[in-house]
DNA sequence: ATAATAATTCGAAAGTTGTCGAAACATAAA
DNA sequence: TTTATGTTTCGACAACTTTCGAATTATTAT
């Protein structure tokens, strides 16, 4: 998502298409339990995760995870970076609070 | 969604995957309005609509809004009851407010 | 009864998605 | 430099989705 100012009706139908799969809700389940606001997300080894750990939980090929990392990092539920041969993943906070938002009324 | 407490990751993925397309998010928005727990949303013009009236705010055929309808009452996102010849359409203030939780830490 | 209005079902076409395995690329270790 | 480990890209294919128009069903009005 672009910001938490300019997502429009668009955008959130990407963020959900996102997560209507079972094996992408199931990545972002995994490491949405910490991100809270301000949290270094990929420091915590709770909250983060490489990909072939991922891949493992899931019980799919490492290609397919890689593939929906992709997806979800495209429509910016999740951050990455390399560290070293492998790649951490985590769920960017101000995603899951504008999702949050988008259901109070 | 079956109710709120046995809703599983497989139910939320549907939800996720019935608000993923355009069309049927607008319809969502479109009836979420009102549907505060507790209240009658078929019986407020504003917070409930026929299917005649969707497509025409939408700019598709009626016979795609009903499929559309069809799915987002599938999974529980909205309700309907016949008035005559046209059908009412409403969200079912339930699903939103599990839809808020899932995404409240 | 017949016609008018509202919605659904059906069949078809075009497009999208999820998955895999093989090959390629990136980084680190021997 | 060669090997091992982790990830991405590519090509293929089956399954699913979105959409439309035509035909059908349901209800109400004439």
């Amino acid at each position: 998502m672009s910001n938490n100012k300019t997502k429009n009706l668009e955008e959130f139908a990407e963020v959900f298409k996102a997560l209507s799969n079972p094996h992408r809700l199931q990545i972002f389940m995994r490491l949405v339990s910490c991100c809270k606001p301000g949290t270094v997300c990929f420091q915590d080894p709770d909250a983060s995760a490489y990909v072939g750990e991922l891949g493992e939980e899931l019980g799919v090929v490492k290609s397919t995870v890689s593939h929906h990392i992709k997806e979800l990092k495209r429509v910016g539920i999740i951050r990455t970076e390399r560290q070293g041969q492998k790649i951490a993943c985590w769920v960017d906070p101000a995603v899951v609070e504008a999702l949050k938002d988008f259901f109070t009324r």
